[in-house]
DNA sequence: ATGCTTGCAAACGCTTTGCATTTGA
DNA sequence: TCAAATGCAAAGCGTTTGCAAGCAT
């Protein structure tokens, strides 16, 4: 991602976040603009546990309560989207400016990839429909060996 | 399912886990007897908690901790498959006498029912080989409405 | 008799919640 | 001003673990 990218990123969220905020008579906070920066700082997929490091470094003594409540308002607000792994905690991506993708997870070192493709998606689309379902989203993780951790093992 | 074939499984079942016990010095007890058979009778994807109240018909007060330790032990031999789908807790799943398959989960009931599409699995083979992965396991879900909710709602 | 198993309760890790206090509009 | 937001600590939830007592071999 480029620079610019990132600053659009920014500049989009952080009107989505105002807009969201507005329209339902809430407050902005500089909690939630330190959290919203470190959010899109970081990596995608990030935890809260990092979420919260990162954030001290620019909001002293915020409380993880506050970073988990201020990333509960950024799904809702289309901000962030949440995902839950393997491992079990919450891993929060950017919600805006990114496409639809699945993942691919390196079970050695963590590494996670995205990726996407509609033969798949319009199969998933066929299946659910042969039973009747209609699909509200799915979850597809291909769990495994990266190349370089396939090396070293 | 048949009777025959449930009588079947619960043959297979019973001896696989005898020899896992007998091949590493661990020992046959009431109460892994007991969780065993109530395993094989319930319906296919089965919490702890469900687990727990069925063994309790047979078997008056086993600790949820034996619950536990025993489906990990079914794991490890073979005879149960360990599900996590978006509610967290784990499931389990007969592990003998079934094939690979992923799941389409009612969102309003619950209802679980499973699909399986070669398909899908060698676009995820091609995918992660694309990127010099090895998969050792994949979880697709597809997540919606089942015909009767949809009606209902 | 030995040491694997059990049941209980306590500990766990992550997330949510209650509440007094602070703060933004 | 005054409801919304914060920070802390406590509670919640499903799961795991430590330990003394029980039981299979």
């Amino acid at each position: 991602m480029t620079g610019e990218d990132r600053a659009t990123r920014l500049r989009e969220a952080k009107a989505r976040l105002r807009s969201h905020l507005e329209h339902r008579g809430l407050r902005s906070t500089r909690q939630r603009d330190a959290v919203l920066e470190a959010f899109l700082a970081a990596d995608a997929h990030v935890s809260v546990e990092e979420l919260c490091e990162r954030v001290r470094d620019a909001h002293r003594s915020i409380g993880a309560a506050t970073v988990y409540r201020c990333m509960g308002l950024f799904v809702q607000a289309g901000i962030a989207k949440e995902r839950r792994f393997h491992e079990g905690r919450i891993r929060y991506e950017p919600g805006v400016g990114t496409e639809h993708h699945d993942h691919l997870i390196c079970l050695a070192c963590g590494d996670i990839q995205e990726f996407e493709n509609p033969t798949i998606e319009r199969l998933q689309d066929e299946i659910a429909g042969s039973r009747g379902f209609s699909v509200t989203y799915h979850r597809l993780e291909l769990y495994g060996l990266c190349p370089r951790c396939k090396k070293i093992s």
